[in-house]
DNA sequence: CTGTTAGCGCCTTCAC
DNA sequence: GTGAAGGCGCTAACAG
């Protein structure tokens, strides 16, 4: 027996009794007139032959691919979602989403994936925008890809027309406001160099968040990556002294978490002594005891605008709710640069009643 | 100005005054003898005209993708792991892989990946085994490409050659067995139905697990989807009476972490009361309070089995160390199912001290 | 060593 | 309505 190769459209033209050209024609379901008898012939062959179209001879022909690639820095969490959020969106706009992971952020990683979607010619990308990543992905997108960034911070407008990021900075303003209205006598950023840019976001947002209250309030920044999560707890004890309650304000709920249960282990109570504010609002962060104070974040909100700028980029239609909602954030924009607001999460990690 | 469309292999055979099939020679490497000259020339071509090949077209050409397709329940915890090792794996063979998740197992969506990956042309596929995906999957897959499923129960031999799964009912089994020599007068087991297949492996588990001592210690199965956290933890209680400490192993860790929470909130402490142990032995089992006892997952060993098995499948060959792993799975191997154990990891939930 | 020439499977005018 | 023919970008013999 020879192999039993995939039907081409060949075989279906010849099983139909038609010509590949009127195959093709149904198949799209072009608006040629044909007869409804003509059509069902070559459906039935279809079925029969078990045929599948091959996208790769489609593509090649029409000269585009309908597909779209994301890269991310990992799968899980926040980012997870994001894609799944991110896939059905674009479905809707009749596109195919691929999702690559850079495992960790591994920079070689990241270039394969990139180039291998740029091999496949994808008519459009979406990446994340943290890490190193800026200088490779500029070299290889060139001028040709359509390409948004999100959640990326430093990125020359030559690259990108725009970048959707969430506003960390705004976000921490508001952990550090809430702190300080909450008794704390001094307050604390935990967070771990490796974050890179959505590191400097959150700094800079607790910085300006102290505001004038710099001078006066006890503060400190952490380095959890270098300190080890005990080294951090450690450092805030000794530099607040006396003082109580202290805030802590993490990179994350996994660190706030892992905060908490360092406090346990020395008997320090969180939250009379100790108060946490975390950021991606995980599922433990309900479930851990105590709950932990955190923000949610707006992926709904996020991969709409993401989707709509990437088609409008592109040439394409978006449905009308996306694209109000993108006008009214361009509108407001400044730079290059549109930002999400996200909404803090009160849990018991910040107050006891 | 014209758009500047990507250079093709023409372009850069004609700036590098040679033939396309020399500029082919020299990009795949072939062992055709060629001058040093020839090759600087074409190689120069090609970084001054950005070239950069269309897979499309040699893919089209050779019949073959060099693609691999992954289809996951979702992204997150294990199974973002799991994408990330086995591609990392895959591309130490040459081959890349497309990661898709059926986003919370919609079959729709999921059938949807599987059509494109197979009109994409992809070289094999593997895919969880888990819901109703068997089905529309025997449908697709057909005859021609080479799958493997991992983690499904129930797929009958026509369709896959193999298995490769978790041994949950081996460790449900130990974890009863754990609870019971470990003082618990009841355990429990707390699941939630849309588990599924994995769901029904750890029933088996938990109930062999108890042998004969099901008759005379008490013991139920809860569904904490039908009756929610605080119902099923209620539901424990109720039928254990009196009966301390009592042992709950659950589906997975969230809801160990949330059966957690519930105990907190009402006075009731874990472990001297009841003991707890999980599955999956996520990031947060370490910070919890107490901390989790649960199950690792083995990923590097899954990934590998599950890699070499299809690369085998496909004809390749692959590295002589899962080459041989490989064959002392199969080997005691039962039906076509390979059963991989996993490490429980012991932590405050289930002792103290 | 290098160039020529058929395809790969499908789309897309343009006649009939 | 339907069919014939050229082309998409690249590979793979096969000559030279």
């Amino acid at each position: 027996m020879k192999k039993n190769k995939q039907a081409t459209i060949v075989d279906v033209a010849s099983e139909a009794g038609v010509s590949i050209a009127t195959v093709s024609n149904v198949i799209n379901r072009r608006k040629v007139p044909m007869s409804p008898e003509t059509i069902r012939k070559v459906e039935e062959a279809v079925v029969r032959l078990g045929y599948r179209r091959n996208v790769m001879a489609t593509n090649l022909s029409r000269r585009r691919s309908n597909e779209l690639g994301l890269i991310l820095p990992h799968f899980g969490g926040y980012y997870g979602r994001f894609a799944e959020k991110l896939e059905q969106r674009f479905h809707s706009y009749g596109y195919h989403l691929s999702v690559f992971s850079a495992a960790g952020m591994d920079p070689e990683v990241e270039t394969r994936h990139i180039e291998h979607l740029l091999q496949r010619r994808v008519d459009g990308l979406v990446s994340h925008g943290l890490a190193i990543s800026m200088h490779s992905t500029q070299q290889l997108v060139g001028e040709g890809t359509p390409l948004v960034i999100f959640n990326g911070w430093g990125w020359p407008n030559e690259i990108t027309k725009l970048t959707v990021n969430l506003d960390f900075a705004k976000a921490s303003r508001q952990a550090v406001k809430y702190f300080l209205s909450h008794g704390c006598q001094a307050v604390f950023y935990a967070g771990r160099r490796k974050g890179m840019g959505a590191n400097e976001q959150r700094i800079e947002g607790f910085l300006t968040g102290l505001g004038e209250r710099a001078e006066t309030i006890v503060h400190a920044l952490l380095d959890a990556g270098e300190l080890g999560v005990a080294g951090a707890l450690e450092e805030a004890l000794r530099v607040s002294g006396e003082l109580r309650p202290i805030g802590i304000y993490t990179f994350n709920d996994a660190l706030a978490l892992e905060l908490i249960a360092e406090c346990h282990a020395r008997g320090i109570r969180v939250p009379e002594e100790v108060q946490l504010i975390g950021m991606d609002n995980e599922h433990f962060a309900k479930a851990s005891i105590p709950s932990i104070t955190s923000f949610e974040m707006p992926v709904e909100l996020q991969t709409r605008l993401v989707a709509a700028f990437l088609m409008r980029q592109m040439g394409e239609d978006v449905d009308e709710e996306s694209a109000m909602l993108l006008d009214s954030y361009l509108a407001q924009m400044k730079g290059h640069e549109l930002l999400i607001d996200m909404e803090m999460v009160v849990r018991k990690s910040t107050h006891n009643e």
